[in-house]
DNA sequence: AACATGATTTTGACTACCCAAAAACTCAGG
DNA sequence: CCTGAGTTTTTGGGTAGTCAAAATCATGTT
């Protein structure tokens, strides 16, 4: 016989709520950005398992034996050499964890005054240790919040997230009222030089030009600041239109 | 060869610092009561191994196995057939665990409304998820209280715990103004019973009678009720004396 | 001194992870 | 159709806990 793992009845561990979040951010990821009818093959949003692995830190046997253990639970659907995807239950748990991350984020960031650029790795132990009596009582507090200080959606209680699918920056043409709404890294180094630039969800902010050549992006902030960003932090802060007038 | 079970370098895994905490609770248990002198043996504050392994929860071969891989470590010193004791770096450890435990209770309460019968198993969760730096924080949004919901007094930063010593309600004369510092019972059903008398921290009180024949005792409270315990709650309610006038 | 009782320790086995390296598979190019 | 590079899976082994039950130990009687 071989060795088969196995995951028990009822609550699931840190471990395993972190393998279901992080399929589901590589899942919605793949789907958000300019792929999807790129993709070649008929992978509709299966996510690798070299991928899995490297987002979750570990060696590529381990995430193989533990998707396996997922799919016996019927919380992923797994083909061998080609990758997983969540199955409905898996996708509301992997939601309801996201939901206590983004929610612990930001009562830290507007309640304990903690920096944007340090929460993330609180929230990462935090999320599976809340109960849901205590996140009620932080949804509450903080008065139902619909994004994290990252601009990132929380899912509601039900299971729904708002996709907002806004453009980049490096999208956006020129001369366009801008407001940020989302922050896609969450690397403390940039979190911190973003913040230092004033770029940050709820900047008003203007494409001045895109130097396709230098591949640099000259923004205009509403404090008239002026700003350069490389084309791949560019890419990593979303932005919507802004109404004229106010 | 047999197995030896190893605690590797650095930080303590959450049930390491369950079981530190349990034997520092324990050791400072049975020397707050009427015992210590009264123990026939020469076991000064030596925690045996059944008790150990009742309070944490788990076998007795279970607990021998942790205690001699926390004496491996340098944690604990343990002396077989006769029980456990913390060693200095032990009882840092165990101080800083109830540290944390003890300011997240006073922080659910105090911020997050909730009630002092629900914060317990909350915080012996999140006491092993939360940094030092996010544990700063909400002390200096609680503005560095000096006890818990429940009147247990919170370890300072450097390992520092006021021992009050007080009395219990069972053993303090009739007619003395007192005053309610703590309550040391945590279970659930207890602490609702003891707020709904309104016996919490800080509620004013006196005792009329004990009578002891009946094994009760009966008490006047500042808002003029008149409620009664059993001995046996009356033993887990800690008072001071009252100061005259004010 | 010999027992009986209860506490403690040992033994053997199990779950839940994890890694390194070998083996197997896929797929693009030739 | 074959080959080789890159992925993925399998194999063998390790750590951190845990339990049940057998063996051992300490102690207070007779
Ligand atoms: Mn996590
Ligand atoms: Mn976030
Ligand atoms: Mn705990
Ligand atoms: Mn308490």
């Amino acid at each position: 016989m071989f060795w088969v793992y196995k995951i028990s009845q009822a609550m699931a561990t840190a471990t395993v709520e972190d393998y279901l979040k992080r399929i589901y951010l590589e899942q919605a990821g793949s789907a958000g950005t300019a792929n999807r009818a790129a993709d070649g093959d008929a992978a509709g949003g299966l996510v690798a398992m070299g991928q899995l692995a490297r987002v979750v830190g570990v060696a590529p046997g381990t995430a193989t034996a533990m998707v396996k253990a997922l799919a016996d639970s019927g919380l992923v659907n797994y083909e061998p050499y080609a990758g997983v995807r969540l199955t409905d239950h898996g996708e509301k748990l992997a939601l309801h964890v996201l939901r206590r991350h983004r929610l612990i984020e930001q009562f830290l960031v507007e309640v304990l005054d903690m920096d944007w650029s340090e929460v993330h790795p609180e929230a990462e132990r935090l999320e599976h240790a809340i109960s849901d009596r205590l996140l009620e009582r932080i949804d509450a507090y903080l008065g139902r919040p619909r994004t994290d200080p990252h601009g990132d959606p929380i899912p509601t209680a039900g299971g729904r997230v708002a996709r907002p699918e806004r453009a980049a920056l490096i999208d956006v043409r020129a001369g366009r009222r801008l407001e940020v709404t989302r922050v896609l890294d969450q690397s403390p180094d940039f979190l911190r030089a973003m913040a230092r630039h004033g770029l940050r969800p709820g900047a008003k902010v203007t494409v001045a030009r895109h130097d396709e050549a230098a591949g640099t992006v000259h923004l205009k902030l509403s404090s008239r600041r002026s700003v350069t960003l490389g084309e791949a932090a560019a890419r990593k802060i979303l932005v919507k239109t802004r109404r004229r007038s106010n």
